[in-house]
Order: C-alpha cells, then sequence, then structure tokens
DNA sequence: GTTACTGCAAACAGTTTGCATTACC
DNA sequence: GGTAATGCAAACTGTTTGCAGTAAC
C-alpha cells in the first residue's frame, strides 16, 4: 500500500516550494519532512533529531535545527510556545487548539475544535493588531497524570 | 490620594496568605509586589529585577527570580509561555487574551474579551483532560511595528 | 563549477541550584 | 532562637552561530 497519500502530497510541496526558493533536497531534509508528517506528537527540536538519528546515523542536531526554523520561516510549520522549556514543532498549521500536561509535558491536539473558526475572529477586532495567527493552550493534567 | 484601593488589596490578600503558609515578608518581596500590581506590562524576570533595582540597590536577580516562581506556584500570577525566548509574568489570573508582537517582543491585554467566559468553555470538552488555565495569544504586529 | 547544506565545536542566553550569610518572625 | 530568605557564584539546558569540508544542482 505504500505510504497515506496525504502526507506524501504535504512532503511533495514542500519539496516543491523548496525547489523554487532555490534551497536543496538533501535526504537528511526529506527525513525530517517525513517524520513531521507522519508523527503528530507535537516533537521538540531534539525529539526530531533523535529520531531522525534511526535514519541517518551521522545526522546533526544543528542540520535537525537549521531545517525547523527554515521550515518555520517559510510557514510550513508552526514553532509552539507552550512549553516554557523548549519549542515543539506541528506541521499542522491550522488554527485549532492544543492542550498541554503539567506534568508529563505532553503536547496534544484538542479534536472539538468545532468553535474555532469563530473564535479565530475574536482577537482580529483588536485595534491596530495585526495578527498572523492565534495560539489556544489547555494547560493542565492529561487522563494519565491525574 | 495615596495607592489605589484595588492594588493595595491586591498586595494585602498576597501578604496575608504568606503569612499564612509561613512565608516571610520582606522588603524585597514587597517591592516585587507592588511593582506587579502596579505595572501592566507583563514583564520578564529581568524586567521585574530591573525595576526593583531602583529601589533596592542590592537585590539579586536570584531574589527576583525565586519571588517570581513562589508566586507562580501560590497561583497568585500566571507565567506566561509567549515569547520563546523568555517568560513574562503577569499578575492578572483571569483568563484573557493576550496579543503578542514578533517585532518589539511586546505583550499586551486584548481589551475586547467580551467573547471570553464562551470561549473558556470550549476546551474542558476535552475528555479526560483537566484544564487549569487556557492561554490564547494573537501572535503579529503591532500597530507601531507595522 | 557554483551555491547551499552538513556537522563540529564553541558561544550564548535564560533559567536554576548550592550554600554561607543575613533577616524576619 | 528557629526558620526561611537573600545574594553570590557556578552549573545547566536549550538555542544559536562561525566555519571548514561536503554534497546538491
Amino acid at each position: 500500500m505504500g505510504k497515506e497519500p496525504e502526507q506524501m502530497r504535504d512532503i511533495e510541496k514542500v519539496v516543491q516550494r523548496f525547489r523554487e526558493t532555490g534551497l536543496k533536497i538533501t535526504p537528511q531534509r526529506l527525513s525530517i519532512f517525513r517524520l513531521l508528517h507522519q508523527n503528530h506528537s507535537h516533537p521538540s527540536a531534539e525529539n526530531v533529531y533523535h529520531e531522525t538519528l534511526k535514519i541517518h546515523p551521522s545526522i546533526s542536531f544543528t542540520t535537525v535545527y537549521k531545517t525547523l526554523q527554515t521550515l518555520r520561516d517559510m510557514g510550513e510549520i508552526q514553532e509552539l510556545s507552550i512549553n516554557p522549556e523548549r519549542a515543539h514543532y506541528d506541521p499542522d498549521i491550522s488554527e485549532h487548539v492544543h492542550t498541554f500536561c503539567r506534568s508529563c509535558k505532553r503536547i496534544s491536539d484538542l479534536e472539538d475544535s468545532a468553535d474555532m473558526p469563530l473564535l479565530m475572529k475574536l482577537p482580529h477586532g483588536s485595534p491596530g493588531f495585526e495578527v498572523h495567527s492565534i495560539q489556544v493552550h489547555a494547560v493542565g493534567l492529561c487522563a494519565e497524570c491525574r
């Protein structure tokens, strides 16, 4: 069956944007792209590094770090400021609510974000402030940690 | 005229909670309490340190840092994870929307948070997740930086 | 061949801790 | 007097950079 078509399309799009911008497609980068789109656990840079290490035993943290920066600057992924200890990354750039567990530090998507579109209109009314994105974080304890 | 009654009450409450918990009221801590309640600019630990330095020229960053931790752990202030570079603190623990300017890094309160109570109900529906607080951040550019 | 990426090592910045001294209660 | 806070200095952790060698195009 191969890979899921959704992910393949996502990765193809990123690859195309890289080529258009004159950026190079390296095996390391491809692995990072794939990892981000397969894994929806909102990994930190360190997490991404350790995972890609399984495929590229000689990849450096610097490469992972710089690739994440590039993707973020292109708007292909969003950098989450939820965990004060480190940044986490999300390939899903649509606006949705995250839950953050204070105990295990896990970040999850809130499934039922039905009212989100309505919610999004809210801060656009701020006088003079140009909203690029909205982050909504529910901070607390997950089912396992309670 | 003296101090505004609101602030005095807030500070009195904190002082009382400290006494009840067996924590000591020092001049350094009092200055930090006052500063937090007078200044609504969502200061970082460094900001608080530099401001208190004007009153206590020998205060250390460690003291400021530890006092902020204590206040946060007591739930008297909230620690904001908006700016990935550093933590900011807010004595207003009511749920309200913050704007964060990518350029000048300033954090402000969104005045018009009328729909906030409605908004707050949303993530409480997450199965098994116990919500302690909700942070809503509008990230973008402020009027001055545009 | 040219240009950009990789990976190393080192620098950085904010945060956190251990401990002796000092101050509050 | 007993207990906790202060302030110093140093350790820590995640983030960021400079640069020589390497690989993509």
